[in-house]
DNA sequence: GCATTTAGATGACTAAGTCAAGTATATGGG
DNA sequence: CCCATATACTTGACTTAGTCATCTAAATGC
């Protein structure tokens, strides 16, 4: 009888996470409006400048529908922030890379947003903060394999 | 020395985990979608259910913009979820309840919502879901003190 | 009683995300 | 080689989410 009751506590546990989750992010949404750049903007450059090459490349890892990518990226090369060139093996596909803008100004949105987090951070004693990354680190964990599982 | 290394390792941590949510609660969105409401109805349903009686409560709980919010009322108004009556100790305030239907929409969307998480959490080990909302806690708890601090 | 706050509404706007349909290229049989 | 099908990306049209400035009206504090 307690294994049903466990297991709704469970749900409703990670459900108010969630909720609660919501909320901080929208709060660290506001950390680009003193930039020039949106969050979607920084996301994108954030992956090219970690290997992401193609649109597809960006689309799976951030998990965003490819016509609002596509449009994130023709804003990105009009602005002269990411340079895109036909692909050599896929005429379908292009080449994406960050230009010297780009790169600048993915450096300053996150300095920007690095501030920011260590301004949270610096405010929790150093015990606390240590729990806070190991608790992230493990959901992160806990998640991803349920998420290969899914594969 | 390595003090400086190691809050530069935090800060790099949880925005990892910011990013890694960012994307989690993207997916979660997608829940509301083949239910008539949103997710900002839903939220505001929820916080009407759980105590909030003015459009003052709900905005401080939820962190959002009181023109969005006052929107969102009018729209869940003019669906018939949710009652606005004149309060008796503020003219410039409503007493917000939810109707009949609210109620009913609430608890639709609610188990929705829970069949969804329910189906994340079935694929796991029961100790890797205890673990996992140990550590969700944990975050919140650990969050929560620090934003007290700050009043 | 008047200046200041506070609650809420409204207009105008930007950002984020979705869906459907279209173009062009790739690819795997038959 | 050809064709069906799948994939990469684009475009139009739309919804949802969120912000900012300004306004009205009521509350509150000297």
């Amino acid at each position: 009888m307690s294994g049903k009751k466990a297991a709704e506590e469970e749900i409703a546990a990670v459900r108010r996470f969630n909720r609660f989750y919501t909320r901080e992010l929208g709060i660290l949404r506001r950390t680009f409006f003193d930039t020039p750049w949106t969050l979607g903007e920084v996301r994108v450059l954030y992956e090219i400048k970690h290997g992401a090459s193609t649109a597809r490349d960006i689309a799976r890892a951030l998990n965003v529908d490819a016509a609002y990518l596509s449009r994130l990226l023709s804003k990105l090369v009009k602005e002269g922030l990411v340079a895109r060139k036909a692909s050599a093996h896929d005429g379908r596909q292009y080449e994406l890379s960050l230009t010297a803008r780009g790169r600048a100004a993915y450096d300053r949105a996150d300095e920007r947003q690095a501030a920011q987090t260590q301004s949270v951070l610096a405010r929790m004693p150093a015990g606390a903060r240590k729990e806070l990354v190991d608790a992230m680190a493990r959901i992160e964990t806990l998640m991803r394999t349920r998420g290969e599982e899914k594969r």
